[in-house]
DNA sequence: TTACTTTACACAATCGATTGTGTCGATCAA
DNA sequence: TTGATCGACACAATCGATTGTGTAAAGTAA
């Protein structure tokens, strides 16, 4: 910048605010400004403006983990969205550690980032660190593993209708015996998906039936396990919803071991649209959970509280509809089954991965 | 740093200095300082510093792409061995874009970070953006989708070990017709993988037959069309090694459609080591690209640039060993083949990918 | 012409931490 | 006793950009 000045004989801060299109700058020295900045290439320094301004142009995001569908796909957005505002991000995982959580706070805090996304760690259970955010005005959204009550700004996949309109969906199908494999009741995921689940049977007026709920880590093997005890039941279940695709698979493979059909005798549907569910034979049904819009929610979010800058703002809460993927695991309807893999639904998500993962 | 050097009665410098544990001041002031620090839990604004500093502690990624399995778990791996190290990380997506990857690292050079990472998009083919890095000294390490050439600092997987491992293995099984879904040869990991079952196939006396290799972008349909062609063919192939999963799967499919039975008939073999790779039947028997590793050596060896700080450094091309994994798609051994997906290795994957997605 | 705005730019302080140089007292060898 | 050395800390400049305030020159109204 120094240079610049001296080159046009002006001083530092008639360039800073030619550079900024501050009023007091006339427009003929603006071009001038402009044309040499572009001449020099010249790249302000972010962290001087930043210290001076006191406010950054980074994001930053805490997440578990940066592994599976879920949380790529999430940071995805948010990095593609933030971009667009002229904003960058800076990740942190915090491995679902609580204590990482709190020192990646701090982390970000010292960086001086202008806003922060987080996605809880499983092991928190005490808030007080977000206090502290919140006591130095620092903006602050969750995302998916929130931090429950109206008076923080969120952004959640609606589990609850997603539980709903899969269970739903197999009673369309002609199921009227629907087992649930469900997750850990503690998680507001699971909890909520289990919810919708009991909403769609008493909507059609089929029993709520303990028995056919199970309770696993949702995970493969606990899934084949809690089939086969469904399966020996007197009256075994001839729909499964699975709150996770996890659970969804081990379950179909369970259903096969045992020599029945899916979904003639079993339909399936899970939950996540784990990548694996257009691969199985047949495809799962499962929940689309709008990881990038999730991310792009988020941030828009967080841009309105950065905005706002410290006046009174009214947290929102905002849930995104969760969209269900019909294939063949729940399909009862034979022109439609036969259509296998080349549905156009899971066609499209097999090119997409395909091409996310083309040239790794 | 102002209200504690008051509170002692000493000047900043003092403090600056205690906290940096700095010879030039007392073990008892040094105490009294950290006293009053973690009392005040005073952090330090990394911004301020790094600005006097001319560097921070953040090290820029600048990827693809987020999504699929590579990336997020190079990202990961990064992650966690750049902050074991003190650093963070600022993520940016080029969306396979030179432009965008033009821009980010102009954006990463005035953040002012202490160096980049790098894996190029696909439409790069002019590197002088880089030599703008270069000539600002900045550190840089490329991974995966490099430069080459000798010059460079790179950590990428050994893409010819990799396609030589998979063909002797299927070689080893008794395939004596061999066939390569290939994929694009403009791009380094496909050349090379093609060459590495070249290699093999001449180590054992087998021929080289180009009918047997087949050029695909590495998308599942076409890989389908590709096995429709070589199953047509005169003398069909008993093997094939796919230069990605989703070859290997599009192979698969039309291989059972063709009511042959793999690996009896033909043995296949992908690579990347996807996710649905274990959940397929029967699972498919792949490579392992070391993401986590990968990322890990980059950062190490973005560090060792680092603190070289300017002065030469003999450029270094690390090529990480790939990892076959054996699973039922290839196994023609009948005792391995019927444990199915109970595979160890596919059983820890699974678990691994169930666990990483648990919560999402 | 006087008084008052506007326009267009410069001065200098500031953000928070770092660091080369200076200083003062104490210790030490000769 | 004297000059030298060293330990422990302060001063003040510095990183690069931003911004409240000040002020010439030019324009405008009466």
């Amino acid at each position: 910048m120094a240079d610049l000045a001296r080159e046009l004989g002006v001083s530092m801060t008639t360039i800073s605010r030619a550079l900024s299109d501050h009023y007091s700058i006339g427009p003929a020295m603006k071009q001038k400004v402009l044309k040499l900045a572009k001449k020099y290439n010249y790249q302000p320094n972010r962290l001087a403006s930043a210290l001076r301004k006191g406010k950054s142009q980074l994001l930053g995001i805490v997440v578990p983990y940066i592994e599976g569908r879920f949380f790529p796909s999430v940071v995805h957005g948010i990095e593609s969205a933030a971009s667009k505002a002229g904003y960058n991000v800076i990740i942190c995982q915090s491995n679902e550690d609580v204590a990482q959580e709190r020192r990646n706070l701090d982390i970000l805090l010292s960086a001086q980032v202008a806003g922060v996304l987080v996605s809880l760690s499983r092991t928190t259970r005490d808030f007080r660190h977000f206090e502290k955010l919140r006591s130095r005005g620092m903006p602050l959204v969750f995302f998916d593993r929130i931090v429950e009550g109206d008076n923080v700004n969120a952004v959640v996949l609606d589990d609850q209708e997603g539980g709903y309109v899969s269970t739903r969906h197999l009673i369309e199908q002609g199921c009227r015996r629907i087992a649930h494999i469900a997750g850990p009741q503690h998680l507001n995921i699971y909890k909520n998906r289990r919810q919708g689940y009991l909403d769609a049977l008493r909507e059609a007026g089929l029993p709520e039936d303990e028995s056919l709920i199970v309770y696993t880590d949702m995970i493969q093997s606990q899934a084949i396990d809690a089939m086969r005890d469904l399966l020996a039941s007197p009256i075994p279940p001839d729909g499964v919803f699975a709150a996770g695709d996890y659970g969804a698979l081990g379950a179909l493979q369970e259903v096969h071991r045992q020599g029945l059909r899916v979904p003639q005798d079993v339909a399936i549907a899970g939950f996540s649209n784990e990548t694996f569910t257009v691969v199985t034979e047949p495809s799962i049904t499962t929940i689309d959970q709008r990881c990038e819009e999730m991310g792009q929610a988020a941030v828009r979010l967080l841009l309105e509280l950065i905005e706002a800058d410290g006046r009174p703002f009214a947290p929102r809460q905002v849930a995104l509809r969760p969209e269900l993927l019909v294939r063949n695991s729940s399909v009862r309807n034979s022109s439609v089954r036969n259509s296998l893999v080349r549905h156009p639904e899971g066609e499209r998500l097999v090119e997409a991965a395909a091409k996310a993962s083309k040239l790794a």
